[in-house]
RNA sequence: GCUGGAGUGGCGGAAUUGGUAUACGCGCUAGUCUUAGGAACUAGUACCGCAAGGUUUGAGGGUUCGAGUCCCUCCUCCAGCACCA
């Protein structure tokens, strides 16, 4: 036997492979369902990390198992090579990006063909490739013909340091994603894509998709639709209105006030009106001042009232004071609020601070909700001391808050208003008299039940005051009460024990805010012909009744594309002598990217720089005309490079249809986590976009996603140069070899899950020993013998089982337990070794490529199909099962699997281990699972 | 705060979906062989206990003959969003 050299090895193979074009792809084969295999193409970094061996090598294995299969597997590569570390570099080093970016590719080719993995070269797509970038333009340019694509002015976000727009989602916590600065915001013209008209879409079609969970809940939260009513509020003496948007219409007579960002178009207008203008004008100025960072920090809300000014509520007419806030967002809804401070957090922390009125028209439900019931209302006082509230002792069992106590309180009598009710009630029960200012309300609530004693429903709103008393002043025992003290903690259990649900939360509210606001829904109260309604049904009932409409807003802005950098594709856009756009006719695609360029940004476009750029449009389109001088966003270009793969070389479309009909929707598309709002929602848009003006067969181009995790240092963090923690695939597949690094990242863990796993050094050399002890395992082959392994079946059930699923370290799992297995016998035979070779193969394909050579095979091991297994061979004919007294386990016995449970019950039944745990028991039951347990209960 | 995901040995992780918890690998311990070992091989290894036995899947409760798995309450960690009306 020869040594195990991958090194010769992995080498010779990877010759062979490329020399025989064993990856290469037909479009359609005779009898082979095609898969299309993706995973994100790489940006040519110029250095292979442990990170793209886990994104590339370990799908492979699926690639590589599916073509074993039976399957026309496409499972190719590309660079997505425009993108600012080139361009950064070139500034650095004064070299060519484009030089920078092509040497960078050539080196990651060779490392990339290191791994082994199954790629098809010539499909390869550079998207920085003049010929892949005239699709990118032309498909810009069907955009802009079909109002996908448009010019406009809006804030966007400033990289200081990188001098460029960056997208949302290129912002992380107020800061560039790619170098950390903190980012400004500026008002810019840019070209957008109109991503917001496709918001409801991309919602809803995530239905059809097999995507994580995770990643389709993100791209709901991203996109951020909610669903509500715009509302227009009149202008006193002025013929303006305000329209604002509101989720809860149901508590449009619950407004207090109106707010308008301070950004609002409409403060201008009424400047005349306003008669505090300079405190006006200085709030608005210092809100411009900050940072975004800074609005999202300053936790204290503040405003400034327009004074002079009142909204006209359309509810119920009445006048409500108007005020400017930064906590209401100019870009979002219609940048103004109504304010309902008794059900919205912000609002109540708003009224709050200015002293504004809090008006509460939503009463909570508790319990069941029954209208025919009998109404009787009722009011309650939180009189605390130290902890502990009183209560009034009842022996009333049989009401709904029977049990022994219930909080001081009672009924509201006829012509009583819930307050004189509270006033009277105290003055019973305590014996003492409160006035107006010693109590506060802090909820009301709904809730109906079942009287046993009057056999009826009944129903009550239940008002909850909390009254400041001087409790040395209370009398013990009044004519109407007897009261008691009782912990709060304690009350609250005992109210739920006894179903008096509603005390029980006034005092959960109570102990957690204190406060009069609630959010939920609930049923209407203080809301004129509206009373009684529930929330939901009032919602659309009141934006009916005040002329408002239902509308869906989203927190999804359209994409901006426009970037002030070189390395990019430009935009096709010229601009006449008028400065109109105009697109840059297809004929003249690609417009290529000028090379006289001072890449050094400051501020402005590069482009803007180029001679030869504006020679070349004044040329085509005449004197005084002026080139676009921005590229386009690199999410562009991989928005749309999974279909150019399928045919990369064609100049008169993107890709031809048939292809496109014969490979698409990917079947198959894993991935990094960060994409998930990021790549995955703009290709996804693209898509449509491109699905809606006929160009492609499909509205969602990746069938099934799966995202995977990280592979962390073996210290537990991110790999990173400064940690000292960053693992070189290079020198370990030097040193073990590709298979192993392969093996071992698919052994860490399942894979398509985003879970991330430390790389332990050690662990890399465990599944060297695997391959190894594989290597040496052929020894014991006697090609005489023969044999028939019902182990060896059960290694492929579980593996085609596995597999499946990306669980790829139990695939391996497997391998092992059979290689334990086949080690401990004398010989084994050649067939056995060689699909154990073949249930290897995608996970180690140099090394079973050797030994299947070596056994005499002329053709590929990766060409031959995968193993079967005949079910009938996956069961054993004797088991070991469990014998339990009471459930738990006290011995374990072989049976026979024909073996009826009387016949193992009379085994058990002899058992010492069993026996010693029945002594002078009677046995009560058995329960048998079959080829599992057998349980005694006793 | 909201949304999503996850908590199992010293470590990465298994568990046919309600049926013998800790497979497989790493590490560790002892031994064999070796000039040597960061090599190979053999045996052991969840925890407590000499043992019989007992305990254990973030914590607590529940359903069940039986719970890592199902239900309720809570805690912790990770990711995304965050004054979104």
């Amino acid at each position: 036997m020869k040594n195990y050299d991958h090194k010769i090895i992995e080498k010779k193979w990877q010759e062979e492979w490329e020399k025989n074009k064993l990856y290469k792809v037909d479009d359609t084969v005779k009898g082979k369902e095609n898969f299309y295999q993706l995973v994100e193409f790489t940006y040519p970094s110029g250095n292979l990390h442990v990170g793209h061996w886990y994104a590339f090598s370990v799908p492979d294995i699926f690639a590589r198992y599916k073509r074993m299969s039976g399957y026309n597997v496409l499972y190719p590569m590309g660079f997505d090579a425009f993108g600012l570390p080139a361009e950064n570099a070139a500034i650095k080093l004064g070299a060519d990006p484009k030089i920078w970016t092509y040497e960078h590719m050539d080196k990651m080719r060779l490392q990339l063909r290191s791994m082994g993995a199954s790629f098809d070269w010539d499909r390869e797509v550079v998207t920085c490739d003049p010929k892949y970038y005239k699709w990118t333009q032309w498909m810009f340019n069907q955009f802009l013909k079909n109002d996908l694509a448009y010019r406009d002015v809006t804030k966007v976000n400033w990289c200081p340091k990188d001098m460029t727009i960056l997208a949302n989602e290129q912002v992380v916590d107020g800061k560039c994603e790619r170098c950390g600065a903190e980012v400004e915001q500026r008002d810019q013209e840019q070209w957008m894509l109109r991503i917001s008209k496709y918001a409801d879409r991309l919602i809803d079609d995530l239905d059809t998709l097999d995507w994580p969970h995770e990643i389709k809940s993100a791209q709901k939260n991203w996109i951020g639709r909610s669903e509500g009513s715009e509302i227009e509020f009149g202008i006193k003496n002025v013929e303006e209105k305000i329209k604002v948007f509101t989720t809860r219409a149901d508590t449009l007579f619950g407004v207090t006030y109106v707010v308008l960002a301070p950004e609002h178009e409409l403060i201008s207008k009424l400047k005349d009106k306003i008669e505090n203008w300079n405190e006006v004008e200085k709030y608005i100025s210092d809100t411009k001042k900050k940072s975004e960072l800074d609005r999202q920090q300053s936790k204290e809300k503040t405003g400034v009232e327009l004074k002079g000014i009142k909204a006209i509520n359309p509810a119920n007419n009445e006048e409500v004071p108007v005020w400017i806030a930064d906590y209401v967002l100019a870009g979002y809804g219609t940048g103004a609020v109504m304010a309902v401070p008794a059900h919205d957090e912000r609002d109540f922390e708003f009224a709050k601070k200015y002293n504004l009125p809090i008006k509460e028209v939503i009463a909570e439900i508790v319990g069941d909700r029954n209208k025919d019931a009998i109404e009787r209302n009722r009011v309650c006082a939180i009189i605390e001391n130290n902890g502990k509230v009183l209560c009034d002792e009842t022996n009333e069992n049989q009401t709904k808050f029977g049990g022994n106590y219930v909080l001081v309180g009672g009924g509201i009598e006829e012509g009583e208003t819930p307050e004189d009710a509270l006033i009277r009630e105290v003055r019973e029960e305590v014996g003492l008299n409160i006035d107006i200012t010693k109590f506060k309300k802090i909820q009301t609530l709904r809730s109906s039940w079942y009287s046993e004693r009057r056999k009826c429903f009944r129903t009550m709103l239940h008002h909850a005051y909390v009254v400041n008393i001087d409790i040395t002043q209370i009398k013990e025992n009044t004519k109407e009460a007897k009261l008691i003290w009782v912990d709060i903690h304690e009350a609250i259990k005992n109210f739920k024990k006894v179903d008096n649900l509603c005390q029980a939360k006034i005092l959960e509210k109570y102990l957690a805010s204190k406060d009069l606001f609630y959010d939920g829904n609930g049923e209407l109260i203080n809301s004129s012909k509206f009373n009684g309604l529930a929330s939901e049904e009032a919602r659309k009932k009141i934006t009916e009744f005040v002329g408002g409409k239902l509308v869906n807003t989203y927190r999804l802005r359209d994409w901006g594309i426009s970037r002030q950098r070189y390395w990019g594709v430009p935009i096709p856009i010229v601009y006449d002598i008028e400065g109109k756009a105009h697109p840059v006719p297809d004929e003249h695609l690609p417009w290529l990217l000028p090379t006289d360029v001072d890449y050094k940004p400051d501020g402005t476009a590069p482009l803007a720089r180029s001679k030869e750029l504006l020679e070349r449009t004044e040329k085509i389109f005449g004197k005084g005309w002026k080139p676009e001088v921005e590229t386009m966003d690199t999410f562009v270009d991989s928005s749309w490079y999974f279909y150019r793969y399928l045919d990369n070389n064609n100049d008169t479309e993107f890709a031809d249809k048939e292809k496109i009909n014969s490979w698409m929707p990917v079947d198959l598309y894993m991935g990094g986590a960060e994409h998930t709002t990021m790549h995955l929602l703009y290709s996804r848009f693209w898509v449509k976009a491109l699905f809606d003006l006929g160009l492609v067969k499909d509205s969602e181009a990746y069938t099934m996603r799966r995202n995977r995790g990280l592979i962390l240092g073996p210290d537990g963090n991110k790999m990173s140069k400064s940690k000292g923690n960053v693992i070189d695939p290079d020198e370990i597949v030097e040193r073990l070899g590709a298979d192993t690094v392969r093996l071992y990242l698919a052994f860490m863990g399942p894979y398509g899950v985003t879970v991330n796993y430390p790389w332990d050094p050690n662990g890399v050399v465990g599944v060297r020993r695997f391959l190894e002890r594989v290597w040496k395992l052929q020894e014991k082959i006697d090609k005489n013998f023969t044999e028939q392994s019902n182990l060896l079946h059960k290694t492929i059930k579980g593996i085609d089982q596995d597999i499946k699923e990306h669980k790829y370290n139990t695939c391996i799992s497997k391998m092992m337990i059979l290689l334990n297995g086949l080690d401990k016998q004398e010989k084994i035979s050649e067939e056995i070794y060689k699909t154990l070779l073949q249930l290897l193969a995608p996970f180690a394909p140099h090394t079973t490529e050797e030994l299947w050579a070596d056994l005499g095979e002329k053709e590929s091991i990766h060409l031959s199909l995968w193993p079967k297994y005949d079910e009938a061979l996956t069961k054993d004919d004797e088991i070991t099962i469990a014998l339990q007294v009471n459930s738990k386990v006290r011995a374990e016995i072989l049976i026979n699997i024909e073996e009826t449970e009387e016949e193992i019950k009379q085994k058990a039944l002899k058992n010492e281990a069993i026996l010693k745990h029945l002594e002078g028991k009677e046995i009560k039951r058995v329960v048998y699972v079959k080829n599992k347990l057998l349980n005694i209960i006793v």
